[in-house]
DNA sequence: TGAATTTGATACATAAATTCTATTATTTTA
DNA sequence: TAAAATAATAGAATTTATGTATCAAATTCA
């Protein structure tokens, strides 16, 4: 095992294609084959389900790439420490993001930033949304994003911006011939929904919204583990399901909005959240939130 | 970069010698030297601080170790993950230890319980003692090692278990050529303490140990370091300071033992901690926290 | 004071690994 | 059925890592 391998690994979930990964990474395809195929062997488990036209994480790589992100994100923290210590300068910002929002999309929208402050790391870390809060409260990140409600139950001392927000869909249990007209929720209450484990703050946005229209969600037990086994899941007729747009895989069709009692359709909103410390914001800190009130929003509405 | 380096660095500030840990890394001494010098290399900053007779860790290198070992950590939670998938039999065990216990001496008391259970995988975590206690208490650490005192404020659902204590001893201030008899804590409560940064749990101990006293402590206003820092600070005239007695350095001569009021010497205790969860201990857990309460203190009773 | 010992660094040959180019096998698309 | 796209394999070249032998410096002890 090496970080390269891990680097490999990370970036082929992302892309979905050994070659757009292997561009990425600045290798050749056969590199990050070898490369893929030796750290499956070391972990005796194959992370990546491969056929001649795809590949798409196993669900023991589902399990694993946190870790793999963890080891990553430890590297990445080591290193700019180092860096500080000759260069003080150097600056470390280090950002939690759900699994809901994803690494790539965080990663464009911060790319002008970056660029404008030469002396700054950023690194990322997908994580579970409750620990990402938590860890931003003792100061181990600097910033995190997620799907966060107005109605949040915060300490003190938070800061948060909303960034972006887009329309949640509908997936019709099975092969639901419905014309891809908006149902409002309380047509669809009565139906059976798979949700996702409750870590990216979909499943929790998810609940709230039943709890605020005052209707009662009927989860189906198992838990899918991806949202496009969420897709596949409802397709086959186990559950309905609800996504962000932006999540529901091509094939699909067009979507079916959700709306709330009248024409205003059902929003998720994408936050931005940091906590005010007692030492007050370093000057990267501060350019980093003006940015993300002020740049990051147009960004975003080009891309979601 | 790469793990070996990593575990190199690891294990040469453990040992205090290139040839040492290079035996315990299964390489030849000029192995260690070129990964740790390369290593230093890529970080940009000297680790160790070497004369032909001894290694230290440079101030750069106590700053950086912790992120090395969280990288090591995360490497060998992400192998043991993979391990359970093929073998669900296989156990892990996620400790958290006190730099004030230190790995070194966990290690060793663990070694019977290892050996009794091949199928577990052990991954030691030096931090912080607060961040140990978060840390178990939302389940990512199974069992953290510290000192931890009985008056500590924790929630409901904690276990405790002493596993061991040891006297503390005082440091006078300079080259203080008093007799090598006890000093009860209200003798020396006039001087000025050098403390260390309270993350290893021995400056919380201290000040602790003064209230209790109902005795005001005099703290210089720098932090030493590491403890080795600590006693040079003493005997350069800085302050006196207060450590356990396997904690003095070797050439300090018999050491002075603290006592409170009476007769009584001042104990340091170190307990094992770890929290119950909904679901109750898996059998290994078990069979830890059994051993922890049985086997353990006569171990560490013969070591410290 | 000086020889013996201990410690870490260096040089160089060898072994291992990584990476690339070229090619193959398979599946999908038109 | 041909063309295109994708991942795996083979083999050569390169790079990296390791071990043996040796050196330089500091400490120890007679």
């Amino acid at each position: 095992m090496n970080f390269q391998q891990l680097r490999y690994a990370q970036t082929l979930a992302d892309c979905g294609s050994f070659g757009m990964a292997a561009g990425k990474c600045c290798v050749t395809q056969p590199t990050l084959s070898n490369g893929i195929a030796q750290l499956e062997r070391e972990l005796g488990v194959s992370l990546f389900a491969r056929t001649t036209r795809s590949v798409q994480l196993t669900p023991a790589g589902q399990e694993l790439l946190p870790a793999i992100g963890d080891i990553l994100f430890a590297k990445a923290a080591l290193s700019s420490l180092a860096m500080r210590l000759t260069n003080p300068e150097h600056q470390l910002l280090r950002i939690g993001v759900s699994p809901l929002i994803g690494i790539a999309l965080l990663d464009v929208m911060l790319d002008p930033f970056r660029r404008s402050h030469p002396d700054l790391d950023v690194v990322f870390r997908e994580m579970n949304l409750a620990e990402m809060i938590r860890q931003a409260e003792t100061g181990q990140l600097d910033c995190v994003f997620g799907p966060l409600d107005s109605s949040e139950a915060l300490g003190t001392g938070w800061h948060i911006t909303e960034i972006s927000r887009e329309p949640l869909v509908y997936i019709p249990q099975g092969t639901d011939p419905r014309a891809a007209t908006p149902v409002t929720l309380s047509d669809v209450a009565s139906d059976t929904f798979v949700l996702v484990p409750d870590s990216c703050g979909l499943t929790r946005t998810t609940r709230l919204l039943f709890k605020h229209n005052r209707l009662k969600l009927k989860e189906y037990p198992g838990e899918a583990m991806s949202y496009r086994v969420l897709q596949e899941w409802a397709g086959l007729g186990i559950g309905a399901a609800i996504l962000p747009r932006s999540k529901v895989a091509g094939g699909a069709g067009v979507p079916i909005l959700l709306h709330a009692g009248t024409d205003r359709p059902v929003m998720i909103a994408y936050h931005a959240l940091w906590r005010q410390t007692a030492a007050g914001p370093s000057a990267v800190q501060s350019a980093l939130y003006t940015y993300l009130g002020e740049v990051a929003p147009a960004i975003l509405s080009g891309l979601v």
